[in-house]
DNA sequence: GCGTATACGATACATTCGTATCACAACATC
DNA sequence: GATGTTGTGATACGAATGTATCGTATACGC
């Protein structure tokens, strides 16, 4: 067989070219000329590494989700094992804030992608609720435990703080993405929210 | 001239339709035929009160807009004049949640349109930060009179808080649309929210 | 060295899309 | 009642898209 170039690499090779191509031109710009324009190759080499349309777009996603939980744990682990609550809560934040570039075209394909699951029903809504509910256990860990080390106020509930988080900050990326909000102007009002949710509070 | 139908009255017929069908299969589904089927019409038709597509989609956006400050300007005109702050506030998130069907198609739509936006420079970027700057500053003029009426703690800073709950809303709104939220803890985090924002704070 | 599975090019096909064209009906104005 | 504007149907056209087909070159097992 003239497996010249490995059959993984060269999927992965046709996957960012669509995520660049959704990224500049939106999703529904993603055909296969488009990808195979943007990756240098042939219609039919797209056809041959993915039978279908519908097979390259799960691919896409499945690449995404992938790379995201990479990169936050990634984030995470580079972190002295005992930072302050509140430092680890804000590197969550900002890599979940498309603030520089290659963040914001992961954030904007992803929203498409989620857009995309409202109404298409074969393909799969799982991703966008396993996704963040993961992140939303894992940041109520954390937080739970800042409350243990009195770090955190008593009368927060970190569940519910988790979830105010989650949303706050994916409210603001995608204010950001459609220009609503500067970078300045989300960071500003992440900076707030950690200072009202992190002083302490006496009744 | 056979003036039967009203023109506008017709536009808006075909609006409504287009609306439909974006909710139901999404806005990519939304073509000049799919309209007129929808609208039980015929496709010169859709032609006809509509020069070209672009100006049927920017129609139905405009049309979007304008529904949406009414339904917002009615919800408060609804309420007795010297209503609770928080009441207020809630009646705005009651409104700005996709809760029962028809929200739920609104807001569905819009963010097609949003994530659309973010992409085809030729579709106007404007109503997605208009729009909701005009609800922040709204926001941000009751929060301060309510503190000015002592009714919001001191520590509050009213346009930070109308930011925060706007981006709160949003991001639960898109949780929701997604399936990650039920409508019941979408709430029970805007009641969180509300109870943290409103209790008095004594340091 | 020969068959065979893998890898890739060139091209074709049916469908769908936005848009254009041709025809005609209804009504208003003079 | 001729005429022109407005409203509506039927159909056509070119472009784009997903997918299929045919052909061929490369490398490996034997």
């Amino acid at each position: 067989m003239p497996r010249r170039v490995d059959h993984a690499e060269r999927r992965g090779h046709l996957v960012v070219a669509l995520l660049r191509v959704a990224a500049r031109h939106g999703l529904h710009a993603v055909t296969m000329r488009s990808v195979a324009a943007e990756a240098g190759v042939s219609l039919r080499l797209v056809q041959y590494y993915f039978d279908t349309k519908a097979e390259l777009l799960l691919a896409a996603l499945r690449q995404l989700e992938q790379q995201s939980s990479q990169r936050w744990a990634a984030r995470v682990a580079a972190l002295p094992q005992d930072t302050d609550p509140r430092a680890v809560v804000e590197a969550f934040l900002a890599e979940a804030l498309p603030t520089d570039g290659a963040s914001r075209d992961f954030h904007l394909v992803w929203t498409s992608y989620a857009v995309l699951a409202m109404t298409d029903p074969d393909l799969a809504a799982q991703p966008f609720v396993d996704g963040p509910r993961r992140l939303e256990t894992h940041l109520a860990d954390i937080l739970r435990r800042a409350q243990d080390q009195g770090r955190l106020p008593a009368g927060r509930e970190p569940a519910a703080e988790a979830t105010r988080l989650l949303a706050l900050t994916h409210g603001l990326g995608t204010s950001l993405l459609v220009g609503h909000h500067s970078v300045d102007t989300a960071r500003d009002a992440v900076t707030y929210h950690l200072d009202q949710l992190f002083t302490e509070v006496e009744r």
